[in-house]
DNA sequence: GAATTTTCTATAACATGTTAATCATTTTAT
DNA sequence: ATAAAATGATTAACATGTTATAGAAAATTC
Protein backbone atom coordinates (compact mmCIF):
# COMPACT_ATOMS: atom_id res chain seq x y z
CA UNK A 1 0.00 0.00 0.00
CA UNK A 2 1.53 3.28 -0.80
CA UNK A 3 1.56 6.16 1.64
CA UNK A 4 -1.54 7.66 0.98
CA UNK A 5 -4.40 7.06 3.60
CA UNK A 6 -3.01 8.48 6.40
CA UNK A 7 -3.22 12.42 5.56
CA UNK A 8 -5.49 14.24 6.81
CA UNK A 9 -6.85 17.35 5.01
CA UNK A 10 -3.65 19.09 3.58
CA UNK A 11 -3.15 22.11 5.53
CA UNK A 12 -5.50 24.01 3.15
CA UNK A 13 -3.09 27.14 2.07
CA UNK A 14 -1.09 23.95 1.06
CA UNK A 15 -3.54 22.27 -1.14
CA UNK A 16 -2.79 21.53 -4.42
CA UNK A 17 -5.65 23.86 -5.90
CA UNK A 18 -4.39 26.53 -3.83
CA UNK A 19 -0.63 26.03 -4.86
CA UNK A 20 -1.73 25.67 -8.12
CA UNK A 21 -3.94 29.11 -7.96
CA UNK A 22 -1.53 31.32 -6.04
CA UNK A 23 1.05 30.60 -8.63
CA UNK A 24 -0.92 31.58 -11.47
CA UNK A 25 -2.11 35.02 -9.58
CA UNK A 26 1.78 35.65 -9.47
CA UNK A 27 3.01 34.72 -12.84
CA UNK A 28 -0.64 36.78 -14.29
CA UNK A 29 0.33 39.78 -12.23
CA UNK A 30 3.56 40.20 -14.53
CA UNK A 31 1.32 40.80 -17.76
CA UNK A 32 -2.02 41.96 -16.40
CA UNK A 33 -0.95 45.32 -16.25
CA UNK A 34 0.24 46.18 -19.76
CA UNK A 35 -2.74 44.28 -21.20
CA UNK A 36 -4.90 46.25 -19.18
CA UNK A 37 -2.71 49.86 -20.21
CA UNK A 38 -4.34 48.69 -24.19
CA UNK A 39 -7.85 47.56 -23.11
CA UNK A 40 -7.54 44.04 -22.64
CA UNK A 41 -8.05 41.49 -20.36
CA UNK A 42 -6.33 38.23 -20.31
CA UNK A 43 -8.58 36.35 -22.09
CA UNK A 44 -9.51 38.56 -24.86
CA UNK A 45 -5.21 38.25 -25.12
CA UNK A 46 -5.74 34.91 -25.45
CA UNK A 47 -8.21 35.12 -28.02
CA UNK A 48 -6.51 37.53 -30.24
CA UNK A 49 -3.66 35.26 -29.92
CA UNK A 50 -4.59 32.47 -30.53
CA UNK A 51 -6.57 34.57 -33.69
CA UNK A 52 -2.99 36.16 -34.46
CA UNK A 53 -1.38 32.48 -35.09
CA UNK A 54 -4.08 31.47 -36.90
CA UNK A 55 -7.20 33.39 -37.96
CA UNK A 56 -10.14 32.19 -39.74
CA UNK A 57 -10.84 29.83 -36.49
CA UNK A 58 -14.67 28.58 -35.67
CA UNK A 59 -15.63 29.42 -32.44
CA UNK A 60 -15.29 25.86 -30.85
CA UNK A 61 -12.29 24.99 -32.12
CA UNK A 62 -11.38 28.78 -30.42
CA UNK A 63 -12.76 27.90 -27.18
CA UNK A 64 -10.39 24.96 -27.06
CA UNK A 65 -7.45 26.34 -28.10
CA UNK A 66 -8.02 29.26 -25.51
CA UNK A 67 -9.01 27.14 -22.65
CA UNK A 68 -12.71 29.12 -22.55
CA UNK A 69 -16.21 28.02 -22.29
CA UNK A 70 -18.57 28.69 -24.69
CA UNK A 71 -20.46 31.17 -23.13
CA UNK A 72 -17.62 33.08 -22.02
CA UNK A 73 -16.42 33.32 -25.24
CA UNK A 74 -19.62 34.02 -26.97
CA UNK A 75 -19.37 37.01 -24.87
CA UNK A 76 -15.85 37.79 -25.38
CA UNK A 77 -16.30 37.52 -29.32
CA UNK A 78 -18.98 40.27 -29.06
CA UNK A 79 -17.12 42.29 -26.86
CA UNK A 80 -14.40 42.16 -29.32
CA UNK A 81 -16.24 42.99 -32.50
CA UNK A 82 -17.39 45.78 -31.26
CA UNK A 83 -14.24 47.01 -30.89
CA UNK A 84 -13.44 46.01 -34.35
CA UNK A 85 -10.19 43.84 -32.97
CA UNK A 86 -12.45 40.60 -35.04
CA UNK A 87 -14.57 40.02 -37.48
CA UNK A 88 -17.32 37.21 -38.06
CA UNK A 89 -18.42 35.98 -41.17
CA UNK A 90 -20.63 32.66 -41.66
CA UNK A 91 -19.03 29.68 -43.01
CA UNK A 92 -20.56 28.90 -46.42
CA UNK A 93 -20.75 25.10 -46.38
CA UNK A 94 -21.96 24.82 -42.53
CA UNK A 95 -24.26 27.57 -41.64
CA UNK A 96 -24.05 26.79 -37.88
CA UNK A 97 -20.73 27.90 -37.96
CA UNK A 98 -19.09 31.31 -37.36
CA UNK A 99 -15.47 31.59 -38.34
CA UNK A 100 -13.87 34.25 -36.65
CA UNK A 101 -10.55 36.47 -38.01
CA UNK A 102 -8.50 38.64 -36.59
CA UNK A 103 -9.10 42.73 -38.03
CA UNK A 104 -5.78 44.98 -39.17
CA UNK A 105 -6.56 46.78 -35.99
CA UNK A 106 -6.44 43.75 -33.64
CA UNK A 107 -3.03 42.42 -35.41
CA UNK A 108 -1.93 45.97 -34.75
CA UNK A 109 -2.97 45.77 -31.00
CA UNK A 110 -0.98 42.27 -31.06
CA UNK A 111 1.75 43.96 -32.49
CA UNK A 112 2.30 46.53 -29.71
CA UNK A 113 1.56 43.82 -27.04
CA UNK A 114 3.45 41.07 -27.88
CA UNK A 115 6.82 42.57 -27.19
CA UNK A 116 5.98 43.34 -23.77
CA UNK A 117 4.82 39.69 -22.93
CA UNK A 118 8.12 38.58 -24.48
CA UNK A 119 10.02 40.81 -22.51
CA UNK A 120 7.72 39.65 -19.47
CA UNK A 121 8.01 36.20 -20.19
CA UNK A 122 11.55 36.03 -20.63
CA UNK A 123 12.11 37.87 -17.47
CA UNK A 124 10.49 35.27 -15.51
CA UNK A 125 12.53 32.46 -17.26
CA UNK A 126 15.63 34.32 -15.96
CA UNK A 127 14.70 34.58 -12.32
CA UNK A 128 13.11 31.33 -12.02
CA UNK A 129 15.94 29.64 -14.31
CA UNK A 130 15.33 27.93 -17.41
CA UNK A 131 16.01 24.14 -16.65
CA UNK A 132 13.29 24.36 -13.83
CA UNK A 133 10.76 26.57 -15.82
CA UNK A 134 10.77 23.18 -18.30
CA UNK A 135 11.16 20.91 -15.69
CA UNK A 136 7.69 22.56 -14.10
CA UNK A 137 5.85 22.15 -17.61
CA UNK A 138 6.79 18.59 -17.45
CA UNK A 139 5.40 18.11 -14.51
CA UNK A 140 2.53 19.92 -14.78
CA UNK A 141 1.61 17.98 -18.10
CA UNK A 142 2.82 14.67 -16.03
CA UNK A 143 0.00 15.58 -13.54
CA UNK A 144 -3.11 16.47 -16.56
CA UNK A 145 -2.42 13.88 -17.72
CA UNK A 146 -2.34 11.16 -15.23
CA UNK A 147 -5.27 12.82 -13.40
CA UNK A 148 -7.60 12.43 -16.92
CA UNK A 149 -6.95 9.04 -17.32
CA UNK A 150 -8.85 8.53 -14.08
CA UNK A 151 -11.17 10.24 -15.03
CA UNK A 152 -11.95 8.13 -18.07
CA UNK A 153 -11.43 4.94 -15.86
CA UNK A 154 -14.44 6.34 -13.93
CA UNK A 155 -16.44 7.35 -16.31
CA UNK A 156 -16.87 3.42 -18.26
CA UNK A 157 -16.44 2.29 -14.42
CA UNK A 158 -18.86 3.20 -11.96
CA UNK A 159 -21.15 5.48 -13.99
CA UNK A 160 -23.03 4.46 -16.84
CA UNK A 161 -22.64 5.11 -20.70
CA UNK B 1 23.65 36.48 -20.91
CA UNK B 2 21.22 34.28 -20.16
CA UNK B 3 19.36 31.96 -23.38
CA UNK B 4 16.36 34.31 -22.71
CA UNK B 5 15.90 36.72 -25.45
CA UNK B 6 15.73 34.39 -28.32
CA UNK B 7 12.59 33.23 -27.66
CA UNK B 8 9.33 34.39 -29.18
CA UNK B 9 5.74 34.54 -28.08
CA UNK B 10 5.54 30.86 -26.90
CA UNK B 11 3.18 28.17 -28.20
CA UNK B 12 0.54 29.79 -26.20
CA UNK B 13 -1.46 26.73 -25.26
CA UNK B 14 2.73 26.39 -23.86
CA UNK B 15 2.06 29.38 -21.96
CA UNK B 16 2.93 29.00 -18.99
CA UNK B 17 -0.48 30.78 -17.26
CA UNK B 18 -2.24 28.32 -19.62
CA UNK B 19 -0.39 25.44 -18.30
CA UNK B 20 -0.97 26.30 -14.73
CA UNK B 21 -4.63 26.75 -15.40
CA UNK B 22 -4.96 23.57 -17.05
CA UNK B 23 -3.37 21.88 -14.63
CA UNK B 24 -5.62 23.42 -11.53
CA UNK B 25 -8.98 22.91 -14.26
CA UNK B 26 -7.67 19.05 -14.44
CA UNK B 27 -7.48 18.82 -10.12
CA UNK B 28 -10.52 20.52 -9.49
CA UNK B 29 -12.93 18.07 -11.76
CA UNK B 30 -11.63 16.05 -9.09
CA UNK B 31 -12.99 17.84 -6.25
CA UNK B 32 -15.96 20.31 -7.73
CA UNK B 33 -18.42 17.53 -8.47
CA UNK B 34 -18.52 16.35 -4.62
CA UNK B 35 -18.70 19.80 -3.62
CA UNK B 36 -21.72 20.69 -5.98
CA UNK B 37 -23.40 17.74 -4.55
CA UNK B 38 -23.71 19.38 -1.13
CA UNK B 39 -24.42 22.94 -2.87
CA UNK B 40 -21.06 24.44 -2.21
CA UNK B 41 -18.97 25.91 -4.65
CA UNK B 42 -15.26 25.45 -4.39
CA UNK B 43 -15.36 29.22 -2.83
CA UNK B 44 -17.79 28.64 -0.86
CA UNK B 45 -15.73 25.34 0.77
CA UNK B 46 -12.43 27.56 1.01
CA UNK B 47 -14.26 29.70 3.07
CA UNK B 48 -15.74 26.83 5.25
CA UNK B 49 -12.75 25.16 5.35
CA UNK B 50 -10.97 28.01 6.75
CA UNK B 51 -13.33 28.51 9.37
CA UNK B 52 -13.08 24.90 10.75
CA UNK B 53 -9.37 25.60 11.15
CA UNK B 54 -9.57 28.47 13.15
CA UNK B 55 -13.00 29.57 13.81
CA UNK B 56 -13.75 33.74 14.70
CA UNK B 57 -11.54 35.02 12.14
CA UNK B 58 -12.22 38.79 10.79
CA UNK B 59 -12.99 38.98 7.15
CA UNK B 60 -9.78 40.78 6.41
CA UNK B 61 -7.86 37.62 7.79
CA UNK B 62 -10.39 35.43 5.65
CA UNK B 63 -9.60 36.75 2.42
CA UNK B 64 -6.46 36.35 3.05
CA UNK B 65 -6.05 32.82 3.98
CA UNK B 66 -8.75 32.02 1.32
CA UNK B 67 -7.18 33.91 -1.49
CA UNK B 68 -10.41 35.44 -2.09
CA UNK B 69 -10.94 39.38 -2.81
CA UNK B 70 -12.35 41.28 -0.21
CA UNK B 71 -15.54 41.82 -2.73
CA UNK B 72 -16.13 38.25 -3.69
CA UNK B 73 -16.07 37.14 -0.14
CA UNK B 74 -18.38 39.52 0.88
CA UNK B 75 -20.84 38.39 -1.53
CA UNK B 76 -19.77 34.52 -0.78
CA UNK B 77 -20.40 35.54 3.71
CA UNK B 78 -23.63 36.66 2.73
CA UNK B 79 -24.34 33.73 1.01
CA UNK B 80 -23.49 31.35 3.83
CA UNK B 81 -24.66 33.91 6.10
CA UNK B 82 -27.99 33.25 4.69
CA UNK B 83 -28.09 29.53 4.56
CA UNK B 84 -27.03 29.23 8.08
CA UNK B 85 -23.73 27.68 7.80
CA UNK B 86 -21.48 30.94 9.10
CA UNK B 87 -22.81 33.84 11.35
CA UNK B 88 -20.90 37.16 12.37
CA UNK B 89 -20.67 39.06 15.48
CA UNK B 90 -19.28 42.26 15.78
CA UNK B 91 -15.98 43.10 17.20
CA UNK B 92 -16.38 44.21 20.39
CA UNK B 93 -12.59 46.13 20.09
CA UNK B 94 -13.38 47.86 16.55
CA UNK B 95 -16.49 48.70 15.14
CA UNK B 96 -15.39 48.25 11.70
CA UNK B 97 -14.31 44.58 12.15
CA UNK B 98 -16.88 41.24 11.18
CA UNK B 99 -15.86 38.56 13.13
CA UNK B 100 -17.47 34.69 10.91
CA UNK B 101 -17.80 32.10 12.45
CA UNK B 102 -18.49 28.44 11.45
CA UNK B 103 -22.25 26.82 12.73
CA UNK B 104 -23.11 23.51 13.90
CA UNK B 105 -24.44 23.13 10.73
CA UNK B 106 -21.62 24.77 8.86
CA UNK B 107 -19.37 22.12 10.81
CA UNK B 108 -21.51 19.16 10.05
CA UNK B 109 -21.18 20.00 6.41
CA UNK B 110 -17.98 19.98 6.68
CA UNK B 111 -17.65 16.57 8.21
CA UNK B 112 -19.53 15.16 5.50
CA UNK B 113 -17.31 16.31 2.42
CA UNK B 114 -14.33 16.69 4.28
CA UNK B 115 -13.47 12.71 4.14
CA UNK B 116 -14.63 12.75 0.11
CA UNK B 117 -11.49 15.38 -0.47
CA UNK B 118 -9.50 13.75 1.66
CA UNK B 119 -9.93 10.41 -0.46
CA UNK B 120 -9.80 12.48 -3.93
CA UNK B 121 -6.35 14.00 -2.83
CA UNK B 122 -5.14 10.52 -1.50
CA UNK B 123 -5.97 8.95 -5.54
CA UNK B 124 -3.65 12.05 -6.99
CA UNK B 125 -1.22 11.40 -5.15
CA UNK B 126 -0.98 7.65 -5.71
CA UNK B 127 -1.48 8.48 -9.46
CA UNK B 128 1.09 11.16 -9.45
CA UNK B 129 3.43 10.20 -7.05
CA UNK B 130 4.56 11.80 -3.91
CA UNK B 131 7.61 12.77 -4.18
CA UNK B 132 6.29 14.51 -7.73
CA UNK B 133 4.04 15.72 -5.52
CA UNK B 134 6.38 17.48 -3.25
CA UNK B 135 8.80 18.41 -5.87
CA UNK B 136 5.46 20.14 -7.52
CA UNK B 137 5.17 21.53 -4.32
CA UNK B 138 8.37 23.15 -4.32
CA UNK B 139 8.98 24.23 -8.01
CA UNK B 140 5.62 26.27 -7.39
CA UNK B 141 6.65 28.06 -3.82
CA UNK B 142 10.09 28.87 -5.84
CA UNK B 143 8.64 30.12 -8.55
CA UNK B 144 5.91 32.46 -6.74
CA UNK B 145 8.78 33.57 -4.22
CA UNK B 146 11.49 34.65 -7.41
CA UNK B 147 8.35 36.37 -9.08
CA UNK B 148 7.06 38.21 -6.02
CA UNK B 149 10.65 40.04 -5.47
CA UNK B 150 10.61 40.62 -8.67
CA UNK B 151 7.94 42.95 -8.43
CA UNK B 152 9.18 44.50 -5.21
CA UNK B 153 12.20 45.39 -7.16
CA UNK B 154 10.38 46.43 -9.41
CA UNK B 155 8.04 49.29 -7.41
CA UNK B 156 11.30 50.54 -5.24
CA UNK B 157 12.89 51.32 -8.93
CA UNK B 158 10.76 52.39 -11.47
CA UNK B 159 7.77 53.47 -10.14
CA UNK B 160 7.46 55.77 -7.22
CA UNK B 161 5.86 53.83 -4.24
C1' DG C 1 -37.28 11.06 -46.86
C1' DA C 2 -39.30 11.86 -42.31
C1' DA C 3 -38.07 11.36 -37.50
C1' DT C 4 -34.46 11.32 -34.28
C1' DT C 5 -30.14 12.60 -32.68
C1' DT C 6 -26.13 15.28 -32.71
C1' DT C 7 -23.59 19.49 -33.34
C1' DC C 8 -22.77 24.66 -33.16
C1' DT C 9 -23.84 28.69 -31.09
C1' DA C 10 -26.24 31.75 -28.12
C1' DT C 11 -28.80 33.03 -24.00
C1' DA C 12 -30.39 32.69 -19.03
C1' DA C 13 -29.26 32.82 -14.36
C1' DC C 14 -26.33 32.93 -10.84
C1' DA C 15 -21.51 32.99 -8.59
C1' DT C 16 -17.07 34.89 -8.78
C1' DG C 17 -13.03 38.00 -10.47
C1' DT C 18 -11.64 42.70 -10.69
C1' DT C 19 -11.08 47.71 -10.26
C1' DA C 20 -13.02 51.74 -8.46
C1' DA C 21 -15.73 54.19 -5.34
C1' DT C 22 -18.15 54.74 -0.90
C1' DC C 23 -18.86 54.95 4.11
C1' DA C 24 -17.96 54.47 8.75
C1' DT C 25 -14.57 53.88 12.07
C1' DT C 26 -10.02 54.08 13.85
C1' DT C 27 -5.40 55.99 13.86
C1' DT C 28 -1.98 59.41 13.09
C1' DA C 29 -0.25 63.98 12.70
C1' DT C 30 -0.15 68.55 14.09
C1' DA D 1 -8.67 68.05 20.24
C1' DT D 2 -9.24 68.57 15.37
C1' DA D 3 -7.87 67.73 10.65
C1' DA D 4 -5.91 64.42 7.83
C1' DA D 5 -4.74 59.86 6.67
C1' DA D 6 -5.30 55.00 7.00
C1' DT D 7 -8.18 50.85 7.69
C1' DG D 8 -12.30 47.40 7.42
C1' DA D 9 -15.97 46.38 4.92
C1' DT D 10 -19.47 47.06 1.44
C1' DT D 11 -21.36 48.27 -2.97
C1' DA D 12 -21.16 49.42 -8.03
C1' DA D 13 -20.22 48.05 -12.54
C1' DC D 14 -18.53 45.18 -15.67
C1' DA D 15 -16.10 40.77 -17.34
C1' DT D 16 -15.76 35.98 -16.76
C1' DG D 17 -16.85 31.10 -14.83
C1' DT D 18 -20.39 27.65 -14.78
C1' DT D 19 -24.48 24.81 -15.48
C1' DA D 20 -28.69 24.51 -17.80
C1' DT D 21 -31.54 25.54 -21.55
C1' DA D 22 -32.85 26.88 -26.19
C1' DG D 23 -32.57 27.29 -31.23
C1' DA D 24 -31.23 26.29 -35.69
C1' DA D 25 -28.79 23.50 -38.78
C1' DA D 26 -26.45 19.22 -39.88
C1' DA D 27 -25.88 14.28 -39.57
C1' DT D 28 -27.79 9.90 -38.54
C1' DT D 29 -31.22 6.42 -38.15
C1' DC D 30 -35.12 4.09 -39.57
Amino acid sequence: MADSAEHPLRGFDRSLPMALLRAREAVMKNFVPSLRENGLSAQQWRVIRALHENAGLDITELADRCFLLMPSLSRIIQNLEKRALVSRTQSTTDNRRSVISITTKGKALFNKIAPKSVERYNLITEKFGYGKLELLYELLDELIEKIEVDEQAEQSGSKKR
